[in-house]
DNA sequence: TTAAAAAAGTGTAAAAAAAACACTAAATAA
DNA sequence: TTATTTAGTGTTTTTTTTACACTTTTTTAA
């Protein structure tokens, strides 16, 4: 035990994730349930420590990995939390990355016995352990902010959605009604859209929507010509 | 010796500060010469390891005080750059900060023999340490973000500025020409610049220009009332 | 089967913002 | 005193954004 000695003292390094989703028209985000202490029984963002043989954004992948089973997500640094205070343990500094995943591709494994994890409506949070409280604001903050300069929705949704779906999404994240028209006009000038051709085919209210698909790799092209996404 | 000793292995945890200053339409950036090993000669951005009773903010607060003698001057968190190799003594782990200052306000100290600081113009970079010329792009480019969204550039001029000089600053970071009369128009429809009434007095060519303040209290109010600066 | 209800889809006009553009004024230097 | 340099100023055109209402297609209920 005891292994590792230092010259100078160091600081735990851990990662943390943010992890948002959407379904139903709201804007979720995934949290756990504490088994120990300090905070036992509070819900806090996924994380943990960071291994000496990967790069922060690297644990937080893995961490996001383990915890939700996925891979190959939209994932961004977020903020380094370093308040000498934030965790009762001792001097734990962590790196927040922040992801958005499509929910309908996972299911949160019921009955993992080690943590219970749960998404919540962001309207709807309980009480979060350390300084979750203030990390998430950071989140939905920078999340608010990007949604409106980079195509990151299309993240949240299925890889076929409706224009309707899209603008749920936008005004459950802005927290503001957005005119129709005027919506999907700017979507469709960025002449990134794919119409699948497919209508919607289920047992709802109303006229059923077009499926459409975001093009990333015209995207791709596109910024580096020096093109700006911007809604 | 060797005191500090831990269950699992610890990163060390640094602060590194790229310091942007403005001078005769140059913007420049503050580098250290490396007196040791590794990288010794190589030019650096002034940093250091974080202290256990600090927060990272506090600590590249403090080294920018020892390095520059500068206090109270905008500094935010740009990133935290943790790549497995990017120092060879060891895992490093640090957290960049980034500071604009009043060039006029400063003396890099001459001769102080530790280290020797020099301004660079960001055009004209030497070959840096560590992994800091990813550092510097990262800096630049978020810089160059900024200032289109925030005031941020009158913290790199004097507080009485003349409106040519705040705009060749903006020409200086986004490198590109700015229309005259927009770019005035633009700035004076903020209503965030206070004429002092002076005019320039020196020997020099051409119309003498008046001399603007930023008005920061105002501005704190209006961002209160959701207010957007840009330009 | 028909009528009512619900949501999708569509275009135009007005207003606001951004871009383009050239001359006069005040100082110094020759 | 004349030439040179830089500051300062307004208007028109173009582009972008906003505001706004009816028709179409489906399901549900009568």
């Amino acid at each position: 035990m005891n292994n590792y000695t230092y010259k100078y003292p160091r600081p735990s390094v851990t990662t943390d994730c943010i992890i948002f989703g959407f379904d139903v028209n709201e804007l979720k985000v995934l949290l756990i349930e504490r088994g120990l202490e300090p905070f036992k029984g509070m819900w806090a963002f996924p994380g943990g420590f960071l291994d000496m043989d990967e790069s922060a954004e690297e644990g937080a992948k893995r961490e996001l990995q383990e915890e939700t089973n996925l891979e190959g997500v939209f994932i961004e640094q977020l903020y380094t939390f370093s308040s000498v205070d934030r965790d009762p343990r001792g001097r734990v500094i962590t790196i927040a990355y922040f992801a958005l995943i499509k929910l309908a591709d996972y299911q949160v494994k019921a009955g993992d016995d080690a943590k219970k994890a749960q998404w919540f409506s962001i309207s709807d949070l309980p009480k979060l352990a350390f300084d979750h409280r203030r990390v998430f604001e950071v989140a939905i903050e920078r999340l608010r902010k990007k949604i409106r300069y980079e195509p990151i929705g299309f993240e949240l949704l299925n890889r076929d959605f409706t224009i309707p779906e899209l603008q749920q999404l936008y005004e459950a994240v802005l927290e503001q009604k957005l005119d129709k028209r005027n919506f999907r006009k700017k979507m469709m000038n960025t002449n990134l859209l794919i119409k699948t051709g497919e209508k919607q085919r289920r047992r709802m209210k109303g006229k059923p929507a077009y499926y459409y698909r975001f093009d990333k790799q015209k995207y791709e092209e596109l910024i580096k010509k020096g093109f700006n996404f911007e809604i």
